[in-house]
DNA sequence: AGCACGCCGACT
DNA sequence: GTCGGCGTGCTC
């Protein structure tokens, strides 16, 4: 008689056991089906036994092995025990999170069967085409790196936009690919994932590059996934989710724009892609390069203490092109009724009339991001949400951008009827409308979130602007990252000072981040580029900063406000939170879970429950509880004993979950 | 987390 | 007399 040992995507801590007698050790990381409670559910296995604790009566039997896709390899299923343990989920719900949407059902795949790795051919080396000439520096990064190239290292390749760091990790694959290993490639966004693609093909003709996403088809997601699996792809490209793709042969980890928000989830298995895939890299013997332009402060404190290897690209690639000017306009004195203040209407002007391009940086979507009563007060407020109503004037709604409820816009104030309904504030769409007034012969380009919704892809539209079919492009993020425009010559950005003074200890990191990405997108190809930020504050650290591209300068100002502040990277956090209809409810959950932490919590602090920022989202009440502790150790000790106590505590009405190293609040 | 079973209020 | 409220208990 033989056992298998389950792990199931449910919330609780243990494996389920199933008698199955066809088992072989070889099924050790197989998916199976089992019956579950009254209904069929998808596992996987983690151990084959002799024997089981529990009596052979209360145990049944497994359905069927799912041998259609080649077993989960030791390493890959150590990955997971690792985030099951840090992140504080149980075993399958992490394997079941990380595993292609297509391979979570029983549903057999028509694909031919796999070969496992060892009797797989080897891709042979795929050419690897040289395009530029590399500076100096280029080579001493991808010289130290590959020196190290078969063992453990964290490496910060830490340039300017522009400074060719692309091109050291892509040198470095082509070192990994001639010595018939797998690389993977995290990068922010999907969105960023064609044209990185292209550039790959272009590169490595003939290579086979598997790109994993979450806006893909789950066939193709799947498929690219067994490719990975059987070592037959070399490379693999891909958002957050990709860290989790089988690589048997991995050689190198390559994380693009480390310091990005986005690779880390926020919802289901709150994980971050970028820790998660140090820890692989640990485990697997190889580099990890982290590449930024502005590291993140953990990876900055990181290489300053020795443990990352800081490799400087200080100049831009190309010897003719320079950083861009910033210049800051003070809105204080030189203030417009538009938004576009004297001095970035006449650089806008002389761009016009030099035939180059503007970008327009403004994060914010809809025409006004709130609607207001000029008699009583009232303000356009979400329902279901603490936060207003966006006017979209286009399609005549306001919309949430939380939980995308819309209405109609009122005619009239609904508290006191007043027919006087004034939109406050700009955003891209109404930005769009002046600039129109203003510069009526230029071609504008609106580009956000709605545009590309509504007029195909972002691809698409980059290629139009390359075509020249723009003179002023108006965007949120969605123009600051990765595209580079041959003819750019002028970024304006028109309200830097939103998130200023944010309540988010994160906010001025991701801030300046955010700028000095988007100033990047000037004067790249032997024309200089220029800048102009309006602000209220031009003397705040920030903008100097950002004046002198002095990224280092103003890390050291924010670790320093880090460490007296007690805050990440000199404390390790977790947040405890809590969902309900009534705030009250939510903490009082808080409150009883505050009470029944593990009494020995030497290092660790606990702080009192409070409402989240965003204290209403699509009708739910949402409260947090923080713990601090100076060891990372001490913390995940002290999670796991709470943990323990947090799922006997019975509150029906609540939602609960840990976030470990959390970055929102 | 689901999804059962189980024991008390307003309806065809 | 039943439909259904969500309390609590279990899932190998």
């Amino acid at each position: 008689m033989k056992f298998l040992r389950v792990a199931i995507d449910v919330p609780l801590p243990q494996l389920f056991d199933y008698r199955c007698d066809e088992a072989a050790t070889e099924d050790i990381g197989c998916r199976v089906l089992v019956p579950f409670g009254r209904k069929k559910v998808v596992g996987v296995i983690v151990e084959v036994v002799a024997r089981s604790d529990h009596s052979a009566d209360k145990l049944r039997s497994a359905e069927r092995i799912l041998r259609d896709v080649l077993p989960l390899s030791a390493e890959w299923i150590e990955l997971a025990r690792f985030c099951s343990g840090y992140y504080q989920r149980s075993l399958g719900e992490v394997m079941l999170a990380a595993l292609p949407p297509r391979l979570r059902n029983a549903r057999p795949l028509r694909a031919t069967k796999q070969k496992s790795d060892d009797d797989a051919a080897r891709p042979a080396a795929p050419p690897f085409v040289e395009r530029h000439r590399l500076t100096a520096e280029q080579l001493r990064a991808i010289d130290s790196i590959s020196a190290s190239a078969q063992a453990f290292g964290v490496f910060l390749l830490f340039g300017v936009t522009g400074s060719g760091k692309t091109e050291v990790y892509l040198r470095l694959i082509a070192g990994v690919l001639a010595r018939g290993a797998q690389a993977l490639v995290l990068v922010p966004e999907i969105a960023l994932t064609p044209a990185l693609q292209t550039a790959f093909r272009e590169r490595f003709p003939g290579a086979t590059i598997v790109v994993q996403h979450s806006a893909m088809a789950e066939g193709a997601r799947a498929r690219g996934w067994i490719e990975a699996q059987s070592g037959s792809a070399q490379i693999v490209l891909g958002t957050r989710l990709a860290v989790f793709a089988p690589l048997p042969r991995l050689g190198l980890l390559v994380v693009d724009e480390e310091q990005d928000p986005s690779f880390k989830q926020q919802e289901s298995l709150r994980y971050s892609a970028r820790d998660v895939a140090i820890v692989r890299a640990r485990a697997a013997g190889i580099p990890i390069v982290l590449c930024s332009a502005t590291p993140s402060l953990e990876s900055w404190r990181h290489a300053q203490a020795g443990r990352y290897a800081l490799l400087r690209l200080s100049r831009r690639a190309r010897a003719d092109s320079a950083l861009p000017e910033v210049r800051m306009v003070d809105t204080r004195t030189d203030a417009s009724r538009d938004g576009i203040s004297g001095p970035l209407a006449q650089a806008i002007g002389e761009r016009l009339a030099r035939s180059e391009q503007t970008l327009i940086f403004l994060n914010r979507r809809g025409y006004a991001p709130v609607l207001s009563c000029a008699k009583c007060g009232w303000i356009s407020g979400c329902k279901r949400c603490s936060a207003r109503l966006v006017v979209h004037l286009k399609d005549r709604e306001l919309r949430c951008h939380h939980c995308g409820d819309a209405a109609r816009i009122p005619r009239a104030c609904p508290e006191c009827g007043n027919l006087d309904l004034q939109p406050v504030g700009r955003g891209t769409q109404r930005l769009e409308a002046s600039l129109a007034e203003r510069f009526p012969r230029a071609r504008i380009l609106r580009m956000d979130r709605d545009t590309v919704r509504h007029r195909g892809s972002l691809e698409a539209m980059f290629a139009r602007i390359e075509a020249g079919e723009a003179d002023i492009l108006v965007g949120t993020q969605i123009l600051a990252k990765g595209h580079h425009f041959e003819n750019l010559t002028l970024v304006g950005v028109v309200d830097a000072d939103a998130g200023l003074y944010a309540a988010d200890y994160r906010a001025p990191e991701r801030m300046f981040a955010q700028l000095e990405q988007v100033s990047g997108r000037a004067g790249r190809a032997g024309v200089p580029g220029e800048v102009i930020l309006q602000t209220r504050y031009p003397n705040h650290p920030l903008y100097q900063a950002l004046v002198r591209h002095d990224f280092e300068g103003y890390a050291q100002i924010l670790l320093d406000e880090r460490r007296q502040a007690e805050f990440p990277p000199y404390v390790f956090e977790a947040a405890l939170r809590a969902e309900a209809l009534g705030i009250d409810v939510a903490l009082g959950f808080l409150r009883a879970a505050a009470t029944r932490a593990p009494s020995e919590r030497d290092g660790v602090t606990v702080y009192d429950p409070s409402p989240m920022m965003l204290e209403r989202l699509a009708g739910r009440a949402r409260a947090q509880l923080i713990v601090q502790a100076h060891s990372r150790v001490r913390l995940q000790l002290f999670l796991r004993e709470w943990r323990a106590e947090l799922a006997s505590i019975r509150a029906p009405a609540v939602r609960w979950h840990l976030d470990v190293d959390p970055t929102e609040f």
